[in-house]
DNA sequence: GCGATCAGAT
DNA sequence: CACATCTGATCGC
């Protein structure tokens, strides 16, 4: 995880660290690895050589993080100056070796990837004999990536990693048995304390806070999807796309693509052989290594193949959309956008290719993180005992904390008595706050996160 | 000297 | 654009 983040990343009270897995003093040292899922900033220590301990995941999380290539080492295989594939974290399975006497040998072999089925509850005895019980949940935010639900003597948390808390989302979380018993009440201010143990509380939501500044509502993902295809529906049949998804989590644009079209997607070696690992076998349908059988490219960023290949990237005045090959190339790129901007965006763009005008490039806004609209929903569906931000900006020195907790106050469990017992609060004193304290650099809430986002965490 | 971690830019 | 990724600097064994 980033820096800054509460605790060090353990999931308190549990001895248990989440997506970190730089060295530790061994007094401190974590009872258990847990995964969420393959972003680069939630690997972060995964790849020293040295690391030794199991880790939790989910299957496409493994697949993904054993196939793992850096861009300058897929540029030198793809050039021939390397023979062989260089997979980052190939140290963390190391298979045993068959010698010509036709043994196995397992002298260093080792798989540190422990997968975990999805809404499958397993139970692990962490180092001093405590037992907590462990299952993954769909996180809605990249292949593979979970949430996980740890229950155990000291209570259950909910540790969102990166996830999307979309409206049929929601939905989907109150229809899981696994999670309708930490459900709270319909009516809120309802005592839960009364109850025979059957309804209870989470003592903590770890969650997913890189958008919680953000006071837009962002559209639906397929909100997002259905209105790039129908600007898409509008170009020539002659034109050729190239989508940007420079990371993993945009499979979605890539999908409503390919049905729309009824036509595969065109992506570069390595996507390929992420993408055909996956659980997802629709995913897997729509991919295919043969640039020229389709209009639809996904393929490297820095390297495109010649069909989509441009001298220049769009935004350039001088811009040429010719690709190598001659074709007409329009630029696909995900954003950050709000619904009305974004329902204005495509009224308007319709209008000017109507127009006849030519446009070289199309935004579309599919957020993999959650705003605080969302956010909010989420955790009043849970009204657990806590919120602790998964990420933190330590150039604020915990404002982002005691703002969080403010903004979050009223979607809480309204008993207040466990509240803050376990788990230690924002170091920092809101109300006597000013901008002085942020240790006297040039450095103030307003031009950190900016204006809109500022007041939303002041009105607070 | 190298690997691991951090800071900064895109 | 983007909050994930890459690069080059710095730390530390």
């Amino acid at each position: 995880m980033p820096s800054g983040t509460p605790f060090n990343s353990f999931a308190l009270p549990y001895r248990i660290r989440v997506d970190n897995f730089t060295s530790i003093t061994d007094d401190n040292a974590a009872a258990l690895h847990l995964l969420t899922h393959t972003h680069s900033d939630h690997i972060v220590g995964l790849s020293a050589q040295s690391f030794g301990y199991k880790v939790v995941c989910s299957k496409d999380a493994k697949e993904m993080l054993l196939r793992h290539e850096v861009y300058a080492e897929r540029e030198l295989l793809q050039l021939q100056l390397r023979s062989q594939k260089t997979r980052t974290y190939s140290h963390l399975k190391v298979d045993p070796i068959r010698a010509s006497d036709g043994n196995l040998y397992h002298f260093g072999s080792r798989d540190l990837l422990e997968t975990l089925p999805m809404h499958t509850p397993k139970e692990y005895e962490l180092s001093d004999g405590e037992c907590v019980t462990i299952t993954l949940l769909d996180a809605n935010h990249c292949p593979g990536a979970v949430m996980f639900l740890i229950e155990g003597s000291q209570g259950a948390v909910l540790h969102t990693g990166d996830f999307r808390a979309e409206p049929w989302f929601l939905e989907s979380l109150t229809r899981n048995p696994i999670l309708q018993p930490y459900l709270a009440p319909r009516t809120s201010g309802g005592s839960r304390t009364s109850n025979c143990n059957i309804v209870k509380t989470l003592e903590a939501i770890y969650l997913d806070t890189a958008n919680v500044l953000s006071t837009l509502s962002v559209p639906t993902k397929e909100k997002a999807t259905s209105g790039l295809v129908i600007l898409m529906r509008m170009f020539a049949d002659a034109v050729y796309f190239f989508i940007n998804s420079w990371t993993w989590g945009y499979e979605d644009v890539l999908k409503a693509i390919s049905r729309e079209f009824s036509c595969p997607i065109h992506v570069d070696r390595y996507k390929y052989s992420v993408y055909q690992h996956t659980s997802d076998p629709f995913l897997r349908s729509i991919i295919t290594q043969d640039p020229s059988s389709t209009r639809f490219h996904a393929c490297e960023r820095f390297h495109r193949c010649e069909y989509v290949a441009v001298d220049d990237e769009p935004g350039q005045s001088q811009y040429n959309p010719i690709s190598h090959l001659g074709k007409r190339v329009v630029y696909i790129n995900p954003v950050n956008m709000g619904s009305q901007s974004w329902d204005l965006y495509v009224k308007d763009t319709q209008a000017r290719l109507s127009r006849g005008e030519e446009i070289h490039n199309l935004l579309v806004p599919l957020s993999r993180h959650s705003p605080l609209n969302e956010l909010r929903d989420f955790v009043a569906l849970f009204q657990p005992h806590r919120v602790i931000p998964n990420t933190l900006d330590p150039r604020l020195h915990g404002f982002d904390w005691a703002a969080i907790d403010r903004m979050f106050a009223d979607c809480l469990n309204p008993d207040l008595g466990t509240r803050g017992v376990i788990l230690p609060g924002p170091q920092l004193d809101i109300d006597n706050f000013v901008d002085e304290d942020l240790a006297g650099e040039d450095v103030t809430l307003r031009n950190l996160v900016g204006e809109g986002a500022a007041d939303a965490a002041e009105r607070w």
